[in-house]
DNA sequence: CAAACCAATCTGGTTAACCAATTTGAGTAA
DNA sequence: TTACTCAAATTGGTTAACCAGATTGGTTTG
């Protein structure tokens, strides 16, 4: 799911071809929504397979939503058939690490919404927490100092103002490799610092006017002097 | 069922409390990025918890990409700083379970970005594909069965198409979620299904001639009429 | 005969002991 | 002094034993 490293792809090997044995019992056995599954020691017996690697492949099914485990009762088929679990079983298989441009183009879609919502739900504790961000952020850059990491907050903060959980989520879930993958190309110290101030405030301005257009327009022109210095990456 | 809601949140809570203990660590200690953590026998020692709960603890925020196990040496910390950490974290300890509001709009949001994607990166694999997808679902709606597992399954195929790995993702970790409480509400036994079936052919067609507006658009009008049942849940 | 009950059994979760790879630092040789 | 060696200690991962609570099926009781 993450930057992994070749002892954990190992891992990866065989937790993927124990997903796909449960699958295969799944089909055979004829499990269908809120039927119980054997039981991990079963399991762990039948694959051949230690009970603790047969747990992660549990938790990782229950993180997609296909299985729910009870304590003491039991591991259950989720509400979803058969169809759909062969599906996202099939395609969770095949996840592939995400690459950085896949994770730019998300971060800007996410962006772009996230402050739209942000304008429209946007409470005053919310502007509070964006304004400390920013002024943070500014001080930073204007010492000189590298600010990326203030630079991020500020945008989660505008993800938290946009109501919206699940984005909320996944803001954080791409945020971390971003980071990291910019330090590594030294994106942030190309003396772009300083126009980002300006841009930065002008959509929180935009915010805190309530404007959607105008804050996606000003989140449109960031991104754009931001990410000219991506594409020879 | 109260009972189970209750022991995971209970769980839910102890984890919540070994991270924040462990942010509070790393602020005391002053670890910057590429430090080691104490180890986990330690670290549940001090915490007064198993360390089975510390490790839980750990993979939840390598998960979020903010610390990283290495086997036979230590659990290291991230290549974010210290602020970036502790706003991170304080985020994840805040995180609530996503409504079906926040779903339904992230889902229309990555939809109509990744059938945009598919009409112009799709390959003729990918188009095969959509179409089995597609021609399963037309059978079992014209057979009068229910077929919101196929339909979410030609979704998924789309996401895909689009070529996106993180979007492909994230539309994995919120189908099943979706799926439920589709079915919970009964969203899709109101005789939309065979107005669904002409709608998502013009899709798919659109995405075979690489038209991404004519996609998006077409995406647009699918949702339209999908979504009107939804605003009274 | 049906409902209530209870103990044997089965379950996921927890704990503790164990393993192999990695660090580390004192000792040694150049 | 410096570079190298190697074994002891430390580490995350793994395994197996254990726990408390849920399930279940036969028995009892009204």
């Amino acid at each position: 799911m993450k930057i992994e490293i070749l002892t954990r792809n190992e891992n990866q090997e065989i937790q993927n071809e124990i997903i796909s044995k449960i699958r295969d019992l799944m089909n055979y056995k004829n499990l269908e929504p809120g039927d119980k599954l054997p039981s991990e020691r079963m399991l762990s017996e039948k694959f051949g397979v230690s009970r603790s690697n047969v747990r992660e492949a549990i938790h990782k099914l229950e993180f997609y939503g296909l299985l729910k485990s009870k304590p003491q009762s039991g591991t259950f088929v989720a509400d979803i058939g058969q169809v759909a679990m062969n599906g996202m079983i099939e395609d969770i298989l095949r996840l592939e690490d995400p690459d950085f441009k896949s994770l730019v183009e998300t971060r800007i879609l996410l962006e772009l919404k996230t402050v739209r919502l942000a304008a429209q739900r946007r409470t005053e504790q919310d502007l509070i927490q964006m304004k400390m961000a920013l002024e943070a952020y500014s001080e930073k850059v204007k010492a000189g100092q590298d600010a990326v990491q203030e630079d991020l907050l500020f945008h989660l903060a505008i993800a938290k103002a946009s109501g919206n959980s699940t984005m909320n989520t996944f803001m954080l879930i791409i945020t971390p490799e971003i980071i990291t993958k910019f330090e590594e190309h030294h994106v942030c110290d190309k003396g772009l610092a300083f126009t980002g101030i300006q841009e930065h405030w002008d959509i929180f301005d935009a915010i805190k006017a309530q404007d959607p257009q105008l804050a996606k327009q000003k989140m449109k022109t960031h991104f754009k002097t931001l990410y000219q210095y991506c594409y020879n990456i």
